[in-house]
DNA sequence: ATGGTAATATGAACGATGTTCATTTAGTTT
DNA sequence: AAACTAAATGAACATCGTTCATATTACCAT
């Protein structure tokens, strides 16, 4: 069988994203394979590898719409509150809920990792870099005695901490118990770090 | 060939460590196969199985004495500063140069994904927790007004916060150039935790 | 209608992976 | 020397990512 034309390459491509969130969202990254991707479409490997280079860039689209989502969430959030500082809290928190309810995804972002010596395509860091300065542009208000430099890295110093929170308890190497345990850690890292940044000058 | 009785279980067990842990030095975790640990050390892979259990066993014991070795040094590292907030700091200091040093191990540690459902052993828990415990330690003197529970949550949160700068520093997705940049934002992170921490009762 | 062209999809093939286990081999014991 | 047993093998299986010569069919010009 060749030369169906039932679908557009924008469709395959699109059907086999969603197939391939499914996979993932089900079994994580090691349930995911071409062939697996291929089957549920109703198409066969070849095909998968006319609309993808290969399995990592496969990957990067999901990471893509998952940064997409994931930045969404965050803005949202930012929209609900006007103070300051809650709207900090609150961004770590829904950091973490998203990573909560999102594991396999969330993991699959910041897991993976592409062959030796390979970057991340531009328009993928410009999606991480997007979420430093959504955390940047709140911290701003509380510091405004600090130079931009000393924001950026306030920014990128508490944004890596509320992320590495999310990788310990995800892998289970923090021995707290529940989301809400995480959530705590978080507000305490997150609370306690502002309190030294914005109350003092050094 | 059979029988050779060259080696011990526990020579072999040795000799297969110390391969492997060249291949994951060399090309980080996509580098290591069953089959080119055997082909290293001159037997095959059925060897191998009659030593590890499977390839996540022999991994895991990797782990373990990469695990061991990031100790020994934060071990050092405190018998060499007495006052308690340098201590930390340089505690800090250490898990970073300790990452850039041996990225692919470190990456290992804390990268490797057990299959689903299944849990890191025991032991193999200890060994990070130990990492966390000799934080709570180094922070007990600076905190003499807070309760063990707080201190404990207190080191996680700083400890997961340290990680989390690693973590996005090896994966190239902190915009800061060079090892000093990532020691820093640690510092930076460290030291506003702390002030906030320390200073004051809520 | 018919033939030709080009787009579309296939699936066999390749080299790699983890894992298993019947079989072979070589020491050890009787 | 024969029997026994521990040690090591390597072929076999299912899976993986990736490629590409081939087959099929839609479309278009005649």
């Amino acid at each position: 069988m060749a030369r169906r034309n039932d679908h557009s390459r924008d469709e395959i491509r699109e059907m086999a994203l969603a197939a391939a969130e499914k996979l993932v969202s089900a079994q994580g990254a090691k349930g995911l394979s071409a062939r697996k991707v291929a089957a549920a479409i109703g198409y066969t490997v070849g095909t998968l590898y006319l609309v993808f280079d290969n399995l990592d860039d496969l990957i990067l689209q999901i990471n893509a719409r998952t940064l997409d989502r994931l930045h969404d969430r965050m803005l949202e959030e930012l929209a609900r509150h006007k103070d300051p500082m809650e709207r900090l809290l609150q961004l770590g928190h829904t950091y973490i809920s998203f990573a909560d309810e999102e594991t396999h995804h969330w993991e699959l972002v910041f897991e993976h990792r592409l062959p030796e010596g390979q970057q991340p395509p531009e328009w993928f860091r410009e999606k991480v870099a997007r979420m430093f300065s959504l955390v940047e542009t709140s911290l701003e208000p509380l510091a405004t005695t600090r130079s931009p430099d000393e924001i950026k890295q306030a920014a990128a110093a508490l944004w890596s901490g509320v992320h590495g929170i999310c990788i310990l308890a995800i892998s289970k190497q923090l021995d707290v118990a529940g989301v809400d345990s995480v959530q705590d850690l978080t507000h305490s890292l997150m609370s306690n770090y502002l309190r030294g940044f914005v109350g003092s000058n050094r």
